[in-house]
DNA sequence: TTTAAAATCACCCTAAAGTATGAGCCTAAA
DNA sequence: TTTAGGCTCATACTTTAGGGTGATTTTAAA
């Protein structure tokens, strides 16, 4: 508690010490300004001179920032190709409504399991529908057939 | 001109005049001070107290406000035909070399152990890698990691 | 030189994915 | 009305993927 205490406040306890530092400064400046002319408003406007450093100083470690908020408009770049779904392709290969609608969902990255429940069907079914898929892209993969199938232009 | 440096200097003009003010005071002062005891060191400590909130005052009226700029991102929408890889995106995920080669292997339709074999590395090693790569993309599996991925144009 | 990040690999265990096979239901076409 | 294709689901089994932890070695930066 005392060392945060200590930590926390190590500006005002610098503040401190500078004015002891000062004042002794004082008092060893009283010997000798009566042999200069003028001494005393030298020695005030140096005082004056040095705590107004101090207070400024004070005030620039003391004041906390302010926070500000700033939007910054950061780019997302999209591809804007339009898809055009390649009905050819998709003829030739012979993917039912369903078998295209799972290798969509997979291809947006839903487990089997997500899309058992987006579709409203157990994992069974989405486990053959998948297969399926598989045999008729000639993969082994549900990645290679998202690969397929966008190469293919039979999903976005 | 003479008429705009006074109210753009304003503070400092005022700062002038206070010091004015208080060399009379000062003035003023040394005729009494004699008669008190102690006098001179009260004295200091005025000045050194009145200057010191002189600084103050003069840092926060000349010191523009810190601030602590907070970002908020706001997304704008660009649009590119062909893949640009999205450098700022890629720092900001941290993606190391390796994990970006293991990324667009996986997005190829390669299996772990294909990756591995191509990269002349073990099965275990891409585990690491790709676990790194779902972590940084914030996704749990591959299929979501190459979506994610082509979105933020990380790969083509 | 010390530190920090990358890259490598291992082991263990769980969760998903994939394969094979069989079967019931529905609908549109022959 | 038979039939083929599409959709559904199940069980059983294998393979792959993923999570967690820890360790060593390079490499790069401070």
């Amino acid at each position: 508690m005392t060392l945060s205490f200590l930590t926390r406040n190590r500006s005002v306890l610098i503040y401190g010490a500078s004015l002891a530092v000062l004042l002794l400064l004082m008092k060893w400046l009283e010997w000798h300004f009566i042999i200069i002319d003028h001494a005393f408003e030298l020695y005030a406007g140096a005082l004056a001179i040095i705590f107004t450093l101090l207070g400024i100083w004070l005030a620039l470690k003391l004041t906390r920032p302010k926070t500000n908020t700033v939007i910054v408009e950061k780019e997302v770049i999209v591809k804007t190709a339009h898809f055009i779904l390649n009905e050819k392709e998709l003829q030739k290969l012979g993917l039912s409504k369903r078998e295209m609608e799972v290798l969509q969902l997979m291809a947006e990255g839903l487990s089997n399991h997500e899309i058992a429940e987006r579709l409203f069907v157990s994992l069974n079914t989405i486990k053959t529908h998948s297969s399926k898929v598989f045999e008729k892209l000639e993969v082994n993969r549900r990645t290679q057939a998202i690969d397929k199938a966008k190469k293919l232009n039979l999903i976005p």
